[in-house]
DNA sequence: ATTTGGATTTAGAATTATTCTAAATCTTGA
DNA sequence: TCAAGATTTAGAATAATTCTAAATCCAAAT
């Protein structure tokens, strides 16, 4: 719809502005990452994106998700060692790390409980 | 000082309560942390423990962090994917990287001028 | 004091995430 | 259509960290 369209062009436009080109791949990354809901890492950034272009290298992942941030179209988190993570949800939030799966979600402070006082 | 013994006994209790070992190596490796003033990598933390004993090895010093952090004796900042900076200082602060020179300092809240309106 | 089992230390190998490289390919403007 | 520069690719290289196995240390029980 037009919303998606106006979003493609002002991240061509963005792009653009440092003379970067937005190449096929780099579209096919950046929806991958908008549809993924917690902060995937570079190599399930990988995975994904490999289903829609099989010929996808982890290189151009990492170039694209390079520039991506770098054109402040996506975050970069890093939480621990384990592996860089990225976030194409741009608003202020919180992150929860879950230590048993290993995953980060966003958490929406506008929906988030107070802790209670008994805390 | 009777300050340092008590802290002293406190990791040593700390420790031993996981049933974990205050041993010369990982004193030596706690007070390399407590004297240096900005956010060290475990290879700075190395060469600096290396000077005192020079058997030391990177081992040693990586299972020690992962001991002080696990105790709660230290804190761990992953700030970038470079390398994981460990911190002795446990109040709450803020952390200022430089980009120039790649260390990480703290930020005593109570003394942080305002920024300006203009900015 | 001696023994013993578990904790610790060590050097070096292995792993993992990431970056680099060089050649091939694509795009865009002249 | 061409040239120049940007991009993509596979795979090599690097850097931080973890793993491994053998040697050593230590505390508690004998």
């Amino acid at each position: 719809m037009s919303g998606e369209i106006d979003q493609d062009k002002e991240v061509t436009d963005r792009l653009a502005a440092s003379g970067l080109r937005f190449t096929p791949q780099r579209r096919h990354i950046f929806n991958v990452l908008t549809e993924i809901k917690d902060h995937p890492t570079a190599e399930e950034v990988y995975f994904r994106a490999k289903k829609g272009k099989p010929e996808m290298s982890m290189a151009t992942v990492y170039n694209t998700l390079d520039v991506l941030v770098k054109a402040g179209l996506v975050k970069q988190v890093n939480h621990d060692r384990q592996a860089t993570r990225f976030c194409s949800n741009l608003d202020p939030h919180c992150h929860f790390y879950c230590n048993d799966c290993g995953r980060a979600f966003d958490i929406d402070l506008k929906r988030t409980p107070r802790v209670p006082e008994a805390m």
